[in-house]
RNA sequence: GCGCGUUUAGCUCAGUGGUAGAGCGUUUCAUUGACAUUGAAAAGGUCGCAGGUUCGAUCCCUGCAACGCGCACCA
């Protein structure tokens, strides 16, 4: 007789006490798998690596979304007879962690120069032990079946000569250079920046028009343009140029125009005198001057604009850098200005400008300015010497991958942005000047590496790569390729290429691009064959949830109340179709509600059965109820599969919830108390056992804590029982 | 500026070339027997706006609007 189960389901009673049945079982590690002997898939693997969250704080609604996604493909894929390995990890997420250690030192008055290097990234360490637990227990709440012995940190032993590794084959390869380049500061963080780490914030400013006095008199007709017919090019000896940083004009040396504008084609070639520093500068055509915008006529600083730059280097113009990487006026902008606050010189250079009777005009002007994304701090582009990765031809494989199917993105349309990003790439700035990250593996070498740059290695670097590598004939003869041949039997050669990316849409190009070029370069295979863009979660009026704006919403907060298998059942109910979801909490009440009706169609059925058949010949049942419950119930089923081929976690769940709450317990179990025969016996437990199984990925939790209470069953786990 | 997405019930969202659906909420009734975290029923929507294609459009096409997002070297 199977034992009074309580008439409510109580998640705080079960969860904790199922997870460690789960842990202590050894099945979250493939090699303890009990694969199946008669299975066809006996050799085939399935491999997820968890995107490891930042070691800064702890899980949000994003990460919780993201780990129930993945969670349910391994289940499913664990249960269908798959090697089956979920890795889970945690990023050490260099600028982001350094930046929260330090906020968290200066609350007791401590700089991290104050302290030293080492002494602060001891400091970081501690930080990086207490937290990444954190975040790995929440995954463990949220029921996430991840392989624990195989837990990986982005800077691990075995993670530090995977990036030595990598960076040692760019290098070979010539791809790896340090050069001065204009790059992006941040004034705050002290370090470059690559173009992806900018975040740009609206912000109203002025345009200032100001004169440059051509040297020598030029015979230009008066004449209107046809683009701006506003603006009248006097009969005069200046030339008027617009800008929203008059403090960069110090460091300006040319004024450029397009070679097709008429109004200047005259005056190019021609000198004119740069105000305030009487400096002379000449007159330039470049056709990536927009004639339509401002004068026509723009003033180029090559030290301190990415496009000045360009157009700086093609047209061979002296650099001065006027702005210094503290974000003040260097000696180079004259003593005036030296050691002064950009804002604090902009507004002396205005005033002497207005004096000199050279401001033409202002106008109020909304434009972009770039912040960093980390502490949201002014980017001064400057000059700097740096380490740089040739893009051309990683850009190129990564490309190919995508566009000739071997790499998919759901949805598709997330490709664009992907496509679009790595067809107008620059080379990739790799080094910054914090203090935590990864050295950069040369001698002499201050800097750190990107952190992304070691996030590129992920999916393999935590399967073994390079030390899972060995010298085969193969490698020789491919040397050009760099072909890993991995040690048989290892991870790597058991478990990579994995299959599946699961991310959020922000990172796609800070992140899943690099893997793919990287893992096609490096170990000359793709590191994965789906990339899952989910939806983002915002609050329910649409707005960003952010922590520090209040409008966060801490997942662990809600397992508390509802527990972990409805917050993944309300996750998951609202992810249709890759939508942004406008969070609703009452789709956590319903997931309550719904393991509720469960556990008691569950306590329902036991009650009737007490001599249950695991499984009913379908041909041979006699009634049409009967008959038409099991015809919907694999109906369901195959639905069900062919969502989550396709990724539609969400039409999946509400798929099997309206079967199981309206066909099965509202419809058939109300006519089963009529029939109560042995037939519909049987069929009530076989449904219960199919519906534990189709339930389990989604609310494992609840599903094994019903499996265990059956009074027969196939396997010791729902968990590995046979899909 | 270019591109993408969204617009359906009070709220959050599904969906279909032919009498519109779910969750939550609301109203009424039921109930000692799996479940009140329940059951039965009801109210509530000219499916953003304007054209077009069609026998027929919420769905396909075009334009517009609102909101959101991404990209860009807007000086």
């Amino acid at each position: 007789m199977t034992k009074e189960l309580p008439s409510a389901y109580d998640p705080k009673q079960t969860e904790e006490k199922i997870y460690e049945l789960w842990e202590k079982s050894g099945y979250f590690n493939p090699d303890n798998l009990p694969i199946s002997k008669s299975s066809k898939l006996k050799a085939k693997s399935y491999c997820v690596a968890v995107p490891p969250p930042n070691v800064t704080g702890s899980l949000h609604m994003g990460h919780a979304l993201n780990a129930t996604i993945q969670d349910i493909l391994i289940r499913k894929k664990r249960m269908e007879g798959y090697k089956t390995l979920w890795i889970p990890g945690t990023d050490h997420a260099g600028i982001a962690t350094q930046n929260v250690v330090e906020k968290d030192l200066k609350k007791q008055g401590v700089s991290r120069h104050d302290m030293g290097r080492e002494k602060f990234l001891e400091k970081v360490w501690e930080w990086k032990e207490k937290y990444g637990n954190i975040i790995l227990n929440q995954f463990k709440k949220l029921g996430s079946s991840m392989d624990w012995s195989r837990t990986r940190f982005t800077m691990d032993e075995n993670y530090q000569k995977s990036v030595a590794a990598a960076f040692n084959h760019y290098h070979e390869k010539g791809w790896l250079y340090k050069a001065e380049r204009v790059i992006n500061w941040c004034v705050k963080d002290q370090t470059s920046l690559s173009d992806l780490e900018l975040e740009y914030k609206e912000e109203k400013g002025k345009l200032w028009y100001i004169k440059y006095l051509l040297l020598e008199k030029s015979k230009v007709q008066s004449q209107k343009s046809k683009v701006n017919p506003n603006y009248q090019l006097p009969i005069t000896n200046y030339i008027v140029v617009a800008t929203t940083r008059p403090e960069t004009m110090l460091g300006d040396s040319a004024v450029a125009v397009n070679p097709k504008d008429k109004k200047y084609k005259n005056l190019v070639g021609k000198k004119l005198l740069l105000p305030i520093m009487n400096r002379e500068i000449p007159i330039i055509a470049d056709k990536e001057i927009d004639m339509g915008f401002g004068t026509g006529a723009v003033k180029v600083t090559p030290a301190h604009d990415l496009l000045d730059a360009r157009i700086g280097e093609k047209h061979n113009l002296p650099i001065y850098k006027v702005i210094g990487p503290l974000g003040k006026m260097t000696e180079e902008a004259g003593a005036r200005f030296a050691g002064m606050k950009t804002a604090e010189a902009r507004g002396k250079i205005i005033e002497e400008l207005k004096q000199l009777g050279l401001i033409e005009k202002e106008e109020d002007y909304t434009h972009n300015i770039a912040l960093c994304y980390r502490c949201g701090g002014i980017i001064e582009p400057l000059p700097s010497l740096q380490w740089f990765l040739k893009m051309d031809e990683l850009a190129k494989i990564a490309i190919s991958a995508v566009k000739k199917g071997e790499i998919k993105f759901h949805p598709q349309n997330w490709e664009k942005i992907y496509l679009n990003w790595l067809e107008n790439i620059h080379d990739w700035n790799i080094s910054r000047q914090i203090w935590w990250g990864h050295k950069i593996p040369l001698e002499g070498e201050n800097d750190v590496l990107d952190t992304w740059f070691s996030s590129a290695l992920w999916p393999f670097a935590a399967l073994g790569w390079p030390t899972a590598c060995q010298q085969s004939q193969k490698s020789k003869v491919k040397s050009q390729k760099n072909i890993c041949e991995p040690i048989p039997g290892s991870d790597l050669e058991q478990f990579y290429p994995t299959q599946i990316l699961s991310t959020a849409r922000d990172i796609i190009n800070l992140w899943v691009a690099r893997m793919v070029y990287s893992g096609l370069e490096l170990t000359g295979e793709k590191p994965f064959t789906d990339v899952i863009i989910h939806a983002t979660i915002l609050t329910k009026e649409g707005k960003r949830m952010s922590k520090s704006l209040g409008t966060g919403i801490d997942p662990m907060i809600l397992i508390e109340k509802y527990g972990a298998d409805a917050v993944r059942f309300g996750l998951i109910w609202q992810a249709m179709g890759g939508q942004d979801i406008h969070w609703d909490e009452t789709a956590v009440v319903a997931g309550k509600k719904f393991a509720n009706k469960v556990w008691n169609i569950a306590r329902f059925i036991l009650q009737q059965t007490n001599n249950p058949q695991l499984t009913i010949d379908k041909l041979q049942l006699k009634n049409t109820e009967n008959k038409k419950i099991i015809a919907k119930l694999s109906e369901t089923k195959k639905s069900i599969e062919k969502y989550l081929d396709e990724y539609e976690f969400g039409q999946a769940l509400h798929t099997l919830y309206d079967f199981i709450w309206h066909d099965l317990a509202d419809k058939y179990i109300e006519s089963s108390k009529k029939l109560n025969d042995k037939e519909s016996k049987q069929t009530l437990y076989y449904c219960l056992l199919e519906i534990l199984k189709l339930l389990h990925p989604f609310m494992p939790h609840l599903t094994e804590e019903i499996y265990q209470n059956l009074p027969s069953k196939n396997k010791d786990l729902l968990m590995v029982e046979e899909w």
